[in-house]
DNA sequence: CTTGACAATATCGTATACTATTTGCAACGT
DNA sequence: ACGTTGCAAATAGTATACGATATTGTCAAG
């Protein structure tokens, strides 16, 4: 063919290895799917090289696990691991809000606020887990600490199906957005540790409602068939 | 070469990780140095696929940075990346410490105890790190959170040249000793909140020590010999 | 009808080979 | 003399090919 894929800058493992992320993310590859790279290979129009390699990468974060000769499986986190992921946040992002608090601005709590009556606002509860995840940053921001910035990013990213889980089913708007309204205010009265506190105590109610939820869910399939 | 024992099960990129990691955390890649693929694989008698496999793992860890067409290199931490992992390390730790002291029990006391009288009585700096950092990881073992254990050591492996740096030209052996006992004895006595308060002071004095050290390193413009 | 052995197939893992790009260097022109 | 252009060597990145291993299907024995 004439068709000249002109070369590209970026290596081919690049895209795939976004687009395996974001399917795992997304829940739309469910945990213990095998990953057959001819299959991926294919459907992205390589060779089985660069899904090697983005393989290779998504083990490394966790989310692909390699079982020797038996090719890659989409990581199933349990819920052990769900809940120490939720642990990990909490010490992070208590972290960075404490960094955070003495840097802000005007602008940051007026964006803050923003956020927070869109999200009031608004009806579907598909956006509400991205509103959440937008108002946590925002506080964070200030902090300064660009790894840390991206390490909360991460779990966050990789927590989204069962943040989505608990909020359809659990615990409504009100609760979250008292506690977030409150954090707010302690940041705008420049109020490090009151705010690092209540966030403390959002996580770890989050925290408890995914277990919770898991519970129920496991508790579900148990006595599936009534 | 005519070695061909036989078909070995795990693939043959891990030990090529493996070995690149260890390089670049002990120091002996230092940042900013080229890695050649077609190096790598002959040294290693393997072809680059394995490579580079190794390779994107490591540039997923943070450790090697990739740019198109040009290849892969030691990925070179500036100071103000030392200094915020630091900082996540103070919000993982701390946190790791605060669960683990309600599980502590008398073994793991004396387990830190061992440490500090081996730590003590060690006259060899070099081994001073590796101390300091199993007299940490004991603490926070009883934790009872495998992934935050697992992110501690990773950070930790990490700083371990910046750390060694640190301990060999600056702390020296008093401060340090004196803190880690009085964190101990505050887990003794089965109090977090005390305990975390002093972790966390000792990180932040670690802190700016390494600042200090990276400053006046850089002020007498290393050169690297080995 | 179940169970075990063996063949057929699918899939993984890596070496080889090839193309595209970057880089070093020399010849050339200003 | 200095910057520019063009060729040659080096290197990255990927497709293809192939051996090795796991999985599945088939058939005979119990």
């Amino acid at each position: 063919m004439a068709t000249r894929p002109r070369q590209q800058r970026a290596s081919l493992s690049d895209p795939i290895y976004e687009a395996l992320r974001a399917d795992i993310l997304s829940g739309r590859l469910v945990g213990g799917l095998p990953l057959r790279q001819d299959v991926i290979a294919s459907e992205h129009g390589v060779s089985k090289i660069p899904v090697r390699e983005a393989l290779r990468q998504l083990e490394t974060e966790g989310l692909v696990e390699f079982r020797p000769r038996r090719g890659a499986i989409v990581r199933q986190l349990t819920e052990r691991e769900v809940l120490e992921l939720i642990d990990i946040r909490l010490a992070l992002e208590c972290r960075a809000l404490e960094l955070a608090v003495p840097n802000m601005i005007e602008s940051d709590f007026s964006v803050a606020s923003d956020i927070l009556e869109e999200y009031e606002a608004e009806p579907s509860r598909e956006r509400w887990s991205d509103l959440n995840l937008r108002f946590h940053h925002c506080l964070y921001e200030p902090c300064g600490n660009l790894r840390l910035l991206s390490m909360i990013a991460e779990i966050e990213g990789r927590m989204g199906l069962f943040m989505r889980l608990k909020v359809t089913e659990a615990s409504g708007l009100e609760r979250p957005m008292r506690e977030h309204r409150a954090i707010l205010s302690a940041c705008r009265r420049g109020a490090p540790e009151e705010a690092v506190a209540l966030m403390r105590q959002h996580i770890q109610t989050t925290q408890k409602e995914v277990a919770a939820s898991i519970r129920r869910a496991s508790l579900r399939s148990v006595t599936e068939g009534s």
